[in-house]
Formats: structure tokens, sequence, C-alpha cells
DNA sequence: TTACTCATGTAACAAGTTACATGATTTA
DNA sequence: TAAATCATGTAACTTGTTACATGAGTAA
């Protein structure tokens, strides 16, 4: 427990995020909050959330509260440790700066080589399901409080980014 | 060779985009580009590149040309099979709308939990470093082709919607 | 009681990372 | 020739994925 701990990874502080506005959860209940998401790439895999969670826990970052049920359902939240690592994670301005993976930018310089034929359709595919995307997220805006909106928006601004680029391609 | 084929990882997909416009690369020359990249998050490591590409090949997606010279230096570039997997890659619409991984974004929401002495001159050092990233884009942005310039006109635009978004948080 | 959902976890696998080993080529 | 850089590759490790096993709780 406690041992020298190079850094979380995205996963792992984001796990914590979720914890630290809900503490109390369960694992499975952290993985909905994953699969609910409409802006994080994450599956929420359970291959990926148990192993994470119990990882942190043993690096003395969570508290573990067994619940009294026969299932042995434990609940986590983040003691001091976990709160200042979060801290720490949340202050790391190289990798908050960073560009990220967006699969749309990774592609958009490559359409060209595909044949009108082709890329036209495709790019009105794209459009449609992306102004689906941004519905859907504009519309779940206004029932949230700032923090959850705070993710929305940016993700809110990524899409509208894309359908504009889109229209330029026509 | 040519077995079947579950379908291109990112990775996989960006390095035939890059041997699809530059023909005849050496895995090291990829390597580079990779590395280059501002809008990629890979750091284009050798543990990655090499078995990807020699995995391609191996998937009979690549032809391997053998240079001349002592080191055996090789070289790559798409066959049939491989401009058409990389076709289908192009055209998963599914992935290409996908939200992608933000490291701001997945942070957003959470920095309001720091005391404010540690947010503001944090969200101060973020505009810093965003507008630094921001301006150095820009200023690449005139130099380049059409099909280049795609990424980074969507790289400039998600980093002002950061800067939008942190002049929000003021 | 049967079937569905809740809930935890593991096993096999995939694909990235850093660090290292090795040798060729170029430049001071 | 000594040092730096070019270039390829592998090994150990990390951490994600899907698929499966297992069993508790709930509703028909």
């Amino acid at each position: 427990m406690t041992k020298a701990r190079a850094a979380l990874t995205e996963l792992e502080g984001a796990i914590l995020g979720v914890l630290r506005r809900a503490p109390g959860l369960t694992p499975y209940a952290v993985r909905k909050v994953f699969q609910a998401s409409r802006s994080m790439e994450w599956s929420g895999s359970a291959g990926a959330v148990y192993p994470a969670i119990a990882r942190l826990a043993n690096d003395g970052m969570l508290r573990k509260t067994k619940g009294g049920d026969k299932r042995g359902t434990a609940t986590y939240a983040l003691n001091a440790a976990g709160t200042r690592a979060h801290d720490r994670w949340l202050s790391d301005v190289a990798r908050a700066a960073g560009p990220g993976m967006d699969p749309f930018r990774t592609r958009a310089a490559l359409w060209s080589f595909l044949p009108a034929a082709a890329r036209r359709p495709l790019l009105r595919r794209l459009e449609t399901e992306i102004r689906r995307l941004r519905d859907d997220t504009a519309r779940a805006l206004p029932a949230l409080n700032a923090d959850d909106a705070a993710t929305d928006v940016l993700l809110l601004a990524l899409l509208d980014s894309r359908l504009i680029w889109l229209k330029t391609q026509r």
C-alpha cells in the first residue's frame, strides 16, 4: 500500500473523478457512469474498471467500505492520499493541454483519397451521425449542473467544429 | 498472409495513411512523421511502429521493397489489399464520429474541486500553454496543402474551443 | 421456478509504452 | 578516429479489450 506510484492513467484519473463527485459508489455503478457517458471513449469494461479500482485501493488512494448484504458489495471513496493524487493529476498542464485522440481528425486529411463516388455519400452519413450526437448532447445540456455541463459544452464545440469543417468539404 | 483481419486499429489506419500520402517511406521515416505531428497523441515509439508495420506487411497490406545499402533498409507502400482495407477504415462512420479521448475535456468538469488558490493559477497556466500550441498551429497553417491543413484546422478549432471555455471560467 | 438483471471478477488477448541492444552512416 | 545520429528491432511491462464464469436479487 502507498508504494511509489508513477502517475495516474487517464482512466484512473477519470475513475477518481467519478468517485470524488459521488463518494460511495460501487465499481459497478462507476462502470455505469462510463457506459452512459457520451463524451468518454472508454467502454467502462469490467476488465478495466475492477482492476483499476483494486489498484487504486491497493495503492492507498481509496477507502473501501463493505456493504452488509450477501453479495459483499463494497463501495469506495477517495481518502486524503487519493485526493492529493487526483489534484496532481488535475494539475498536469502538459497532459491536460495535449491534443488527445480524435478519430475524426485522424481521418480528415485522408478522405480525399476516396473516389468522389464514395467520398460524397460518406461525408453525408458523417454529417447525419455527428448532427445526431450534437443534438442529443445539446438536448441534455439544460438539465445539467455547471460541472456536468463543462464536459458537454466542450463536446458540443468539438462536434460543431466537425460540422463546420464538413460544410467546407462540399 | 491475408488472413481474416478484424479491423485496423487507429494507429494502423494512421500508418497506412502516412504511407498512402508518401509511398516508399521507411518505418523510421514513418516514426518521424508521428513524432513531428502536433495533432497526434501517439509517441511514434519504435515498439509500436515496427510491430504494426510488420503486422500490416504480414497481413498482405503492404508491399515491402528492400533498399540496396548494407543496413537492409526496407521501404513500404500500400498494395491493392492495403488500399481496400484503408478505404474501409476511412469509411467507418461509427468510429470516425466517436468523441475520442480529450485529456482537457476529461478534466474540465473536475477542476472545480481544486481550491481557488490552486485553480486560478492552473487555469492561467493552461491558457498560456494552449495559446502557445494554438499559435504554433496557426503559424504552420498557411504553408500547408489542403490535405495537411484539414488536420490542423480541426486541431485549431479544438484549441480555440478550450480557450473560449477557459474564458468563461474566470 | 424460471428468467432476467445486478454485480463481481478473471482469463486470454491486443496493442501501446519505455528502455535497451546493436550496428551503419555521417560529421567534427 | 571519435562522437553523434540514423535505423531497426526486441524485451519487459502496463493497461486496455472482449468473453466468460459465477452467483445474488427480483419479477413473471
